[in-house]
DNA sequence: TCTGGGGTCCTAGGACCC
DNA sequence: TCTGGGGTCCTAGGACCC
């Protein structure tokens, strides 16, 4: 007797940001769109048309962090610099982040998602997973009634994948992008899974994906057959033996339906690359604005921090950390700056810095007798309230 | 003029304690 | 002559993910 095989759902939405934007824009939709960096709004004009920036116009240090599968198809993707993106789509259009817009449509999605089904694991602020084991109905007949909610909520399309666990789902959503759905059992593993790239496994990225092409392992499917001494040889035994399973569509992982954050951080990449000594006084202006920003986050939250810590890039990328532990959790500006400068004290500067960025970790929740500052607006904890 | 900002988890060595 | 063994905390770095 054993237990039956799980229905794990993995939903990814569609080139989110870049979809949230179509919404408010719709005179974009079937242009190439990227969305990255910082300002260039768009202007309104008194007819009620506006003028948007071209990628081509754009001087910076961004990236993108969504483009419109049309502006993917002349070669801008994820993750790549703004700059680059302008050779290859100079007259693609590129919008301004905006989070505040994007959270607003992660809730009403997760909230539509919520009304069909319980178990849900947060994954950020465009994807989830979803436990269907226990929910009633046919996976086909789940699956398209939570496609639809999301629809109908946001007027989003998404992409789901719905195999026995997390690892294949979350390769299965994104088979059938955009608007897919993708069902998959143990027995479509070798047809579906294993002429796939090692790299659509999450948790093989870049490093490991060249350190198995060294390998001649391009395929999951290779990776199954693979001789698991080579690997243990390569990867070490804990690595080598989660490759196995993963290639073998084996992940027991349950979902996880809540988590408390480890950290909070604030970093910012300058525009252009600063000196400790020849640039002392606006290093030390963007420390201080940074520490206040990581202090009301945190206090924001309903955390203290007892670990503060710095991280630096320099101008070669080279990123180097110091951390301390404080006696007593912080949620206060001035006393994570003094932290943040015991750290820096402790680093060698003589090559020029990219990125300053300040991190709390080892958070405690903040009691409501041991908080000593005044609530920020809105926020209600009472006696009894909370974990 | 390549390469953001916010996270998680893992490893590994040294301090320190029993 | 050889050199305990956990266990926990702390720090630094690195891979990876959205």
């Amino acid at each position: 007797m054993h237990a039956p095989e799980r229905r794990i759902a993995h939903l990814d939405m569609d080139a989110f940001y870049a979809s949230v934007e179509l919404l408010r824009y719709p005179e974009l939709r079937g242009l190439p769109l990227v969305i990255g960096g910082g300002a260039h709004q768009p202007v309104s004009a008194a007819d009620g048309s506006r003028r948007f920036a071209r990628l081509r116009d754009y001087v910076g240090r961004g990236v993108i962090t969504t483009a419109t599968y049309e502006a993917r198809a002349l070669g801008a993707g994820s993750g790549m610099g703004l700059m680059k993106a302008a050779r290859l789509a100079p007259e693609a259009i590129l919008l301004p982040v905006n989070f505040d817009a994007y959270r607003h449509c992660s809730r009403l999605f997760k909230a539509a998602v919520a009304g069909v089904a319980a178990t849900i694991e947060d994954r950020g602020i465009d994807e989830i997973y979803i436990d269907l084991t226990d929910e009633p109905g046919e996976t086909r007949a789940l699956a398209t009634r939570i496609k639809q909610a999301v629809k109908d909520a946001t007027g989003l399309s998404c992409s789901i994948g719905v195999t026995p666990n997390k690892l294949l789902s979350k390769i299965c959503s994104d088979l059938d992008k955009p608007d897919g759905l993708t069902i998959l059992g143990m027995d479509g593993l070798a047809e579906r899974i294993w002429p796939l790239p090692v790299r659509k496994i999450n948790g093989i990225g870049p490093k490991a994906t060249a350190k198995l092409a060294a390998l001649e392992i391009h395929t999951i499917g290779e990776l199954a057959g693979a001789d698991p001494v080579l690997l243990q040889e390569h990867f070490g035994r804990t690595y080598a033996l989660w490759l196995k399973d993963a290639a073998h569509g084996v992940d027991a992982r349950a979902i996880a339906t809540s988590s408390e954050p480890q950290s909070i951080s604030r970093e910012t990449t300058f525009e252009r690359d600063l000196h400790a000594r020849g640039d002392r006084a606006a290093l030390s202006a963007i420390l201080m604005e940074l520490c206040a920003q990581l202090a009301a986050d945190v206090r924001r939250k309903g955390y203290a921090s007892r670990g503060i810590g710095v991280k630096l890039r320099f101008d070669d990328f080279q990123i180097v950390t110091r951390n301390l532990t404080l006696a007593e959790p912080t949620d206060d500006a001035a006393a994570i700056l003094r932290a943040a400068r015991e750290c820096l004290k402790r680093v060698p500067l003589e090559r020029r810095l990219r990125l300053l960025g300040v991190r709390a970790s080892a958070l405690s929740p903040r009691l409501p007798e041991a908080a000593g500052a005044p609530r920020g607006q809105g926020e209600l904890l009472l006696w009894g309230e909370g974990a």
